[in-house]
DNA sequence: GTTCGTGCAAACGGTTTGCAACAAT
DNA sequence: ATTGTTGCAAACCGTTTGCACGAAC
């Protein structure tokens, strides 16, 4: 067993979770990437990687959703695919609540902010900060 | 006719939209809104207001994405339901890369930037700065 | 032997596509 | 007549669910 799979190993009981094949299969890709995957994605690169147990959707879907509860991984809903529309065409940020999921803008003026750094050779179009979280408890 | 259709045909005619009765029905609630619907949210919202010929969810589809090509509205991806995972656990922001959908991480410390304000009655939990843009031309 | 994890297939929900019917000019 | 717009249904894709099998303690 490689060092990498030691250390999944490692962090999956650390979280409290059984390290099953799959899981350490799962994790040993996750953990460690910076491709930012899609559930699909990590089902493709493990089952390319090869060297496992059988693995279906299903577990890698339950995988994942364990180890973000666990702490392990982040969700980021960043990528296309269910979208919303907005008739606000001038530069604003956005904050999201979190338990209604409804959205509300926020003045571009509001936040006083540097135009952030790209990655190195890339150029920015735009951008905004987003922020999520709740209604404050009424006390 | 509402003075709030003859706002959407001068914006639609503006922006070298034919002004069809589905599309004005869509804008006529699209493009005031600030509840930042999904498609199927506006097709239900128009549908009960009623006043209008039949409409069709790939006409909604259709009109919205035209809309957005035309500069009249803006797509967000923000709502759950396409997800991405990303092993660093760390606070950070995040670059996409428009032409591919690939996405980087950006350091917490490359943006100087205060803690932004939310709504009123509303506190954050977390927040970032979502950046888009492109491989920068080399010329 | 009870609990937990997995695989499979079906269901689900948002989005897209292909095509025929239908305006509008 | 040509072009653009719409409706319908099917297809598609990511995600979730239900259930039965199997492994682990």
């Amino acid at each position: 067993m490689g060092e990498r799979e030691q250390d999944v190993i490692a962090k999956l009981e650390a979280a409290g979770v059984q390290p099953s094949a799959q899981r350490i299969a799962v994790g040993a890709y996750v953990l460690y990437t910076d491709a930012h995957p899609s559930a699909d994605e990590v089902l493709a690169e493990v089952e390319r990687a090869g060297r496992t147990a059988k693995l279906s959707r299903a577990t890698v879907y339950n995988t994942l959703n364990l180890l973000v509860e666990k702490g392990l991984l982040r969700q980021l809903t960043l990528a296309e695919g269910r979208v919303v529309f907005d008739p606000v065409i001038e530069r604003h940020h956005h904050f999201i609540d979190e338990a209604t999921g409804r959205i509300h803008d926020v003045a571009w003026d509001a936040v006083r902010m540097p135009a952030p750094p790209p990655p190195p050779g890339f150029e920015v179009r735009e951008y905004q900060v987003v922020m999520r979280g709740t209604r404050k408890k009424t006390r």
